[in-house]
DNA sequence: TCAACAGTTTAGAATAAATATAATCTATTA
DNA sequence: TAATAGATTATATTTATTCTAAACTGTTGA
């Protein structure tokens, strides 16, 4: 299969060997239609409910976070209870709306570069995430 | 005293009665030279090395979470294991260098403001924030 | 001023996310 | 296919944060 392939080089070149657990793990990741937000538990989750394959928390967190360092994966910055993570890589930015705990994507076009000027020497920008807290808006609009 | 009578009424209008403990919270928060970052624990230990008082963590989450709730302090959005406070309310940004654990300030004016043209219905934007994560560069510098 | 009470403090318990452990299992390779 | 390096898992551990309940304190009104 050519989608088993692609996850096992995206195993290999992450450093871990392709096995049932974790190939099954790249299939709801990078198999979905679109792209999604999720947390550990979530995902164990999902795993579950797709496949009969048992998955335990530490298998997830070790890939989930060989992924990221890979960048096939990102972490979203937010103070949450949990950590959340997104299987968009591309350049966007995220609502968080703290009422709902709910995370919504705000595509590139819909922001401006964020155009840092200062530098840190020796030091490189490795990632810039824009985090926009939302509220409900009582004000104007009741 | 103008500092005792200034926190007591930020206190106040946080709803929460001026104590020993609250007030000596607001001199270590409010009376420093510069703006800082925090964790809870941090704060702690500033107060008992600053003062006879024992203040306990229990206190200090409340106190710390309720002067967020009406804005004189900020939660920073950062996937680390504890959470991160400033008490720089003002409009910046930060630079986590995720190698040292350590959050830079990158001023207003280091960054282009950040202009979000898409909006949720019925919701409003409470704060913007831009996280940019910094590592070592050994490409081009070593 | 002072009694009553609502709110506060605190130590310690509870909760829960994340990480570590160590025994068992599996993919890789020679 | 046997040896082994690495993977999986259930469980234990760690640690930040929140909760609890008993003792304490600031506030209010008489």
């Amino acid at each position: 299969m050519a989608y088993a392939e692609q996850y096992i080089d995206k195993l290999r070149k992450s450093g871990l060997r392709p096995t049932k657990q974790r190939i099954k793990i790249c299939e709801v990741l990078f198999d979905a239609e679109k792209t999604f937000h999720f947390t550990i538990k979530e995902l164990v989750k999902i795993i579950e409910n797709q496949a009969n394959i048992k998955v335990s928390l530490a298998t997830v967190y070790n890939t989930v976070h060989a992924f990221i360092k890979k960048g096939y994966l990102k972490e979203i910055p937010l103070n949450a209870s949990q950590s959340y993570y997104d299987t968009n890589v591309t350049h966007h930015h995220h609502f968080f709306d703290e009422e709902e705990n709910k995370l919504i994507d705000i595509h590139q076009d819909d922001v401006d570069e964020v155009n840092i000027k200062r530098t840190i020497p020796g030091k490189k920008i490795r990632s810039v995430e824009v985090i926009a807290k939302i509220v409900s808006d009582n004000q104007s609009q009741k």
